[in-house]
RNA sequence: GCGGGUAUAGCUCAGCAGGUAGAGCGUCUGAUUGUGGUUCAGAAUGUCACGGGUUCGAGCCCCGUUACUCGCCCCA
């Protein structure tokens, strides 16, 4: 038996490796107009930060998580808390009051795998750490918006919801559970462990007797205070008039603990149920929770394959893979010598060539000229050799041109 | 953790009333002696997922296992 790829992984074979790196050369060419700084943090980390920064009780850190050496380190279900850490770690509020900062990464989560979802996963992401500036969430949504239309997907749109402050949510949850209590038999089982552990997360149940009760359920944005609405106010005003299509939905809560103030997330089609492409939000009480001066911070968090699969769904065009400009074909074991070093010169002088290795017939090798979409095949033999002379033959049109010395064949391909 | 679907050549799939396997694509070779793309000719590759059962005989029927896949939950 084949020894196969563990469950949830994938391999990126050439032709999607190429599309893979041109998008992400793409990101960061987008992330750099925007003046934010790639940050690259371990594989692992601490078991602790994970369980501190994003919760005991969400589902990411009580049960997907890929946890090793008796609980000790843990592969990164996500970013965040990576990067806050290493912001405290590395002192970066001393370079700058203000970071603002973007990854691509891969994460590790033990989920059951499904479309769009995957055991390890590629995210990129952006974090700002340092502003409370309403501007700043601006900005953000504006930036996802800008990565999602640069490839080309127009029909997105952003939730927006703002979950106030942390005393601000403890004055709304009192009078929430004080609600639900009385409907406590008639909740879904799901709900009632949230009832407990993580009340909040019962808006967004999806079970229908739930959805009824919730109805006339006391509404958290009422119970927030002037300045923070003002705050969210503004953000969507700002949002207005720049264009972006964004529509509020106050029961977007989010299953991360450190979210405060505004949470977005981007729905996309193409992506079956994982719909989600881009989710972030504030997080003004995180890098205290991990210890640090408190700073205020926003960020989000995006599926590369899941942004991936929205383009396969649009036909999306990457570009092609840049094909060879010079195959050379030989004829017998002292030309294919003569052909390596010849390579060795055109490499050298930064003109993508390649020849045969297996010995094969002169038609085979145009064949495999052709496959690999080569410019230009130059024939060495026996002849050419000798004179030093030869003939390049353009494959486009079958042209071909004398060459007077094979020596300064680059000459030629330089133009 | 729970539910559905699928499992035949590298890929996409066909196969039937149960008689030990096929197509297209791809790959490779050749169509006179050293020249591609089109065309033509030919070739290779399968323990028909695994284990058991029924049967004279199973890819096809039954049971189990595993893998993959989709959905629920949750998330990117």
């Amino acid at each position: 038996m084949l020894i196969q790829k563990p469950k949830g992984t994938y391999d990126l074979l050439p032709e999607k490796a190429f599309q893979r790196t041109f998008i992400e050369n793409k990101l960061r060419d987008i992330f750099s107009k925007y003046n934010y700084s790639e940050i690259r943090t371990p594989t692992f980390e601490k078991t602790a930060l994970f369980k501190r920064g994003i919760g005991e009780e969400t589902d990411i850190v009580s049960k997907e998580m890929y946890t090793f050496n008796e609980d000790e380190f843990t592969l990164k279900p996500e970013m965040t808390a990576s990067v806050v850490r290493s912001y405290l770690e590395n002192s970066l509020y001393n370079e700058s009051p203000v970071q603002k900062l973007f990854y691509i990464s891969n994460m590790f989560r033990r989920e059951r795998p499904q479309a769009g979802r995957f055991r390890e996963f590629s995210q990129f992401g952006a974090e700002v750490i340092g502003s409370s500036d309403y501007l700043i969430d601006v900005e953000m949504i504006m930036l996802g918006d800008h990565i999602l239309k640069a490839f080309g997907i127009n029909n997105s749109v952003v939730k927006i919801n703002t979950i106030g402050t942390l005393d601000e949510r403890q004055a709304y949850l009192i009078e929430f559970k004080n609600y639900l209590s009385k409907y406590l038999n008639d909740l879904s089982k799901d709900s009632r462990i949230r009832f407990d552990k993580n009340p909040l997360r019962i808006l967004d149940t999806k079970d229908k007797g739930d959805i009824e009760i919730l109805r006339d359920a006391p509404v958290l944005y009422s119970y927030l205070r002037d300045e923070t609405k003002i705050l969210f106010e503004n953000v969507l005003t700002s949002l207005k008039s720049l264009n972006i299509n964004y529509e509020v939905d106050y029961k977007l809560v989010r299953g991360l603990d450190y979210y405060t103030h505004t949470t977005f997330e981007f729905i996309a089609e193409g992506l079956g149920s994982q719909n989600t492409v881009i989710g972030g939000g504030r997080y003004d009480v995180l890098v205290e929770q991990l210890g640090g001066k408190p700073a205020p911070a926003i960020g989000f968090a995006a599926g590369t394959e899941r942004l991936m699969m929205v383009l396969e769904a649009n036909k999306y065009e990457y570009p092609e893979e840049e094909g060879i400009k010079l195959y050379i074909a030989t004829i017998g074991e002292d030309s294919k010598f003569y052909a390596i070093k010849l390579l060795n010169k055109l490499r050298a002088s930064g003109i993508k060539s390649e020849t045969d290795f297996l010995n094969r017939s002169i038609k085979s090798q145009m064949r495999e000229a052709n496959k690999l979409n080569a410019e230009y095949v130059i024939v060495i033999g026996e002849e050419e050799m000798k004179n030093k002379s030869g003939k390049l033959k353009r494959m486009a049109d079958g042209n071909e041109i004398e060459i007077a010395d094979i020596e300064s064949l680059s000459v030629h391909l330089l133009i």
